[in-house]
Order: structure tokens, then sequence, then C-alpha cells
DNA sequence: TTGTACGCGTTATCAT
DNA sequence: ATGATAACGCGTACAA
């Protein structure tokens, strides 16, 4: 059981390679009719191109490169199904890197990204200064786009979300229903968490309310028992404060998510003595208890728009001169329980 | 800014593209003085092989291709990690195709399967029957090993997990702690259903406890606020039963975890009136009000076992005489508030 | 309209 | 120990 090769299906139907390759990329050189029976042939003998020899000789591998610090979690397969869904539409795959939040694999993935195997790279750097000369370097062979992390001294275009818009908007919701005092629980993520902050921090000044220092918190840790311990301690410490908050909001999925469970660990009440809101990406917030009130990145859509825009560039003739834009998407809100009872 | 290439490596050597090609193999038919210079020339010029011209010639391309029917959701996201992880150990990259519940999409995944651009396929079916005939086509061409859904009429390596096992454990637990009337909520996939079905009907007769037939309930919906009003029928109903049931037995991820918010809902006591356990793979289930009885699976596990029999395959080279496994995993069972109060 | 010949970048066989 | 050359499967400029 050999492969059917263009050239075994040429002499099949004794024709030349050449013919038969051109009557099936439907040349205008080649007469309908030979096409017609080029096409059946091939039909019937279950012709498929090799991909590789294809590739090899046009130089494109209708395949596109990502790299992503983790893959688990609702938010980043959200939005790898969002880049799978828009490159097989638009007749790409998709290869997939895990650079695991570390460094020196994030290296190694984006080295392999340079053996002419890809047509474009979708990056999401581990943080704003991680591995930028070998990404400069990648993007002078194949062009890159950024995803969520856009943080980036990377000169391309970038999606991401308007983080601080987010933040924002909550802190207007819990002004809204009497919570003036807010706790912010950061992540790790500098580039994001600073931009989160910011927004926390301007929906106090236009609303004139004071910015308690106390009320920033970090949670630094990773593994998810030792988040709940670090997040309980935290939490005892806000409440004996003289002045203590009134509700919680979280810039990172895991530390929303989690919020919940170590706070009903305490018995607090949720929302009645703290209420409790952040960015979270997964269907379950409408099953916690309570509920949880979320913000929400569309995140099918910053994978979508992130390989269309990779594969418009990997089809322009001259990228050296082009606008490079900064995509920040909006994110929306999602008020359940945990907010307003 | 032109690549290196072989050619041009040789060129500035002053030597032929052989010795260099050789010399970069580490052939033994090269001496150690020419190895040396000839390495040091390409890390100077930064020479990577094309991996397509590579793959062309020898007929290998070191990617392996995934076919899996949904990529959200903790449990599927784990088992890609997995996949990528002892992928990337064993100098395989990973590209993946969505067929996202639709025999269709799948079918157009697997064709693309057939283009000499993996060595070897993982693939998990929509249902027991889906793409046999496509499947059977392919594994003529190159190896295929079957996860997770595993009831499949393909004679190839498959790796799942003892799925009746944990719905057996899961009983014995919940009869230890007293529930003896234990409705089950069913979902959609029939193979892995019938499988867990099935161990939660052994274990009723080890124990000498009746089958009440109006406690197996099947969820078929696929929206979540759907699930959530089709749960809430399912509840009531069997609350109104003469001898309603005191636990509550889910065999699918989804169900499992938006169980509680549906309960939560319907202010129903957990543990207390209705116990609640069943096969989910989220971290949350720690966090969730109360925390969440989960039987897990080893996701990363199915995903590594899967890789690593793909790629022993790929390296034999007389597939056809070998005497087939059928991998079945443990699954294991946590205990949390939701069924021990 | 069809066929011939070459090259994409490698590896592998055969000489030297 | 090293070098010339064919081949992998395809696309295409050029010749017929």
């Amino acid at each position: 059981m050999t492969r059917t090769t263009l050239k075994s299906l040429a002499k099949a139907l004794n024709m030349s390679v050449s013919t038969v390759s051109k009557a099936l990329n439907d040349s205008h050189e080649i007469s309908e009719l030979t096409k017609k029976r080029v096409k059946e042939a091939a039909a019937e003998l279950h012709y498929q191109p090799n991909v590789l020899a294809q590739s090899l000789k046009t130089g494109k591998t209708q395949t596109i490169g990502v790299v992503l610090p983790k893959m688990t979690g609702p938010f980043e397969s959200q939005i790898l199904e969002g880049m799978q869904h828009a490159a097989s539409v638009q007749n790409y795959r998709i290869v997939i890197m895990n650079s695991m939040e570390n460094e020196e694999l994030e290296g190694i993935a984006l080295l392999s990204m340079l053996d002419k195997s890809v047509d474009g790279l979708l990056f999401c750097p581990i943080h704003e200064n991680s591995n930028v000369v070998l990404a400069e370097q990648i993007i002078q062979k194949i062009p890159v786009v950024i995803f969520d992390r856009t943080d980036y001294p990377l000169d391309t275009h970038k999606v991401g979300v308007l983080n601080s818009e987010g933040t924002y908007s909550a802190c207007k919701h819990l002004f809204d229903i009497g919570k003036k005092n807010i706790a912010i629980f950061c992540g790790t993520n500098q580039g994001i968490t600073a931009k989160r902050l910011a927004g926390y921090q301007r929906a106090h000044q236009d609303f004139n309310i004071p910015v308690v220092d106390e009320y920033t918190v970090y949670c630094t840790v990773k593994s998810i028992p030792d988040l709940h311990l670090e997040m309980e301690g935290h939490i005892n410490r806000l409440l004996h404060l003289p002045n203590p908050p009134e509700a919680i909001l979280c810039v990172a999925d895991t530390i929303t998510t989690h919020l919940l469970g170590v706070l009903a660990k305490l018995e607090i009440k949720v929302p009645e003595t703290l209420a409790v809101m952040g960015f979270a990406n997964t269907d379950l917030a409408l099953s916690l208890n309570p509920s949880l009130s979320t913000i929400r990145q569309p995140t099918k859509d910053i994978g979508e728009i992130a390989v269309t825009k990779l594969i418009s560039l990997i089809s322009k003739p001259n990228r050296s001169q082009t606008a490079w834009e900064d995509t920040k998407l909006p994110t929306s809100i999602q008020l359940r329980r945990s907010t307003i009872g």
C-alpha cells in the first residue's frame, strides 16, 4: 500500500507531473476536460499532496506557532479555542508550545520557531522582558503577534484587554452599592497587575474616595492550598483593621475563584460582610455559592483577533512599514450574588 | 538577511555539503577536527536545519496530531498539558485539531492527518462509532492511540480510566456514611456513561441495596443556563418521590460542578438533605461551598501515557504484530464537605 | 494546451 | 576522511 504521489497519479493518467499539478491547482493553462479527468483520478486514488514537499517548495507551512505560559485554566483554554477556531477556518493549523511560566523553557520554545516550520508566531510572554532578544530575532524572520500580556517591548501588533477599565467599572459598581472601602488582591504578573491597579486608583480619584494603602494586597503563592492559607492571613489582617474593607476586588482568575472558598471556610458572610468580585472567566462563577460577580475577558475574541491579525501579516508583502496596532478589547461585567446579595 | 543553509555553511567553510551534514550529525566517518570546525561555524552563523527538508527526506516530522472533541474545561486542558509535556520532553511537537463534538468537523480534522504531516495520532472520538472507516484508513498509514473515550472499535493502544471503579468507590463511600438511596445524574457520552452506570449498579448488588429505577437521570442539555433548569426539574421530581434519594452522584464534570449551584439556588442543604459527589477535575472543587467531594481522573497521566505509547509505536518497525493494550488508569476519590459535612 | 527540467534543503549512497 | 550526486514530492519557468 504505497502512497499516491503526483508522479504516480501522472503515470496512471499517462500525463506529465506538471500537467497534473497545474490541473489540481486550477491553472488557467489547462483545459477543463483534463482538469476534470485529473481531479476524478485524484479523488479515486485518494491523492493527498504531501504538505511537507509543498511547504518546502512554497516556503509556506500553513501553520502558526503559539507560545504561552500555561494552558490549564479556563482563560487560557478559551483563548486557545478561539485561536484554533479562527485558524482552522482560514486553513491554518496551530502548534502549541507551553513555556510553563519558565523563562528558559520559553526560550527553547521560541528557538524552535526559527526553523522555518511555522509561518508566524502568537506569543504571550511570561513577563515584560523575558526573552526579548530572542523575540527580536524571530520577528526578523516571521511575523509575531503578542497577546494577553501585551506589555512587552516588541514592535508589532498586540491584542489584549482594557485592564484598567475592568477594575474601574468594578469599583464603580461597588461604590454604587455602598461599598466604599475596597481591598484589592493582586496577582503575580506585574504588567497586568499594574494596569488593573491603576484602574482601581483612578476610580477612587474620580469618585473622591481615598485609597487606603493597607487595602492593596499581593498574593504571591502558586499552589492552591498555600494560596488558601495566604489569603486567610490577608483577610484576617484586613478585618482587624480599625477601618476594615467592605469588599474585595481580585485581579487574577485563580485568586478570584478561590477567594469564595476561603471566605466560606472563615464563615464570613458574602456579600454582607465582604462583597467579592474580580477577574474570572469560568462558567462556574454562576454555580458558586454565592454566585460570583465577575469581570470577564473576551477570551475567544482575543484568540480569534490575534490569529486574524497574524495571518494578515503573513500574507502582507512588505511587513516593515506597517502601523502596529495595540488592540485593547473591552471587558464586561456580570453582576451576581457575591456583590448584590 | 538570508537564511543559513547547509549549502551556505559549506561554502563558508570551503567544504562540501555532505561533509557538513555528516559532521553536524556526528557521523563516525568525520574527523573530530572538522566536526569541531563545522559546529563552531554553525553556531557562529546561527545555522538551523530546515525541519521541512529534513522531514521530507527522512519521512519523520517529529509532530503528533491530537483530535479531540473540545478543549475548554479543566479535564481536557489537563490532558493536553500532559501530552504537551511528554511530547516536548521526547522532542515531539503537538498540533491540535478540535472536532467540537461535531462528527463532520472531526472527519475534516482526521482527514488532514493523512497528508504525511504528523507521525502519529492521538484520538478521542466523539462517540463510539464516529468516523470509524476514516480512522481505519489512517491507522494503515500512521499509528493511532485512542484516549479518554476508549470505547471505540479500532485495534490499537487505548488509554482511559477505570470508569466503573470510580462510581463503585463513590457509592461505597456514600453507603458508608449512611446514604443508601443514591440518585445518579448521567451525561451524554454513551460509552462512558454506560461504564459508570455499571459501577453504580455493581456497588448496589455487592452491598445488597436495591437499585431504584427513578434514581437514574439523564442530563442532555448543552448550555449552562439550560442545564441548570434541567437539573432543577430533576431534583424537584426526585425530592417529591415517596422515597427520595439522600445523595446524588454525577458522572460528568459539567454536571457535577454545576449541581451545587442548582442546589444552592433551591436552598437545599448539602450534605444534610442531599449529599453530592461526582466526577470532576477542577481545582475549584476545594473552593466551592460546600467543598465538593470528587472522583478525580489522572488527566496528566492519561496525556503522558498516550503520548509515550504513541511514540513507542512510531519508532517500532513492525507495527502489525503488536499486542494492543487497553490501559485503564485508576481514579481517585477526594472526600470533602459535600458528602461528609 | 502539455511536457521537460530545475530547485527547495536535507540525508544517504557511492566514489574518491 | 571527504566529496559528488541522487532522491524525497512538489511547483513553476521555459520549451515544445
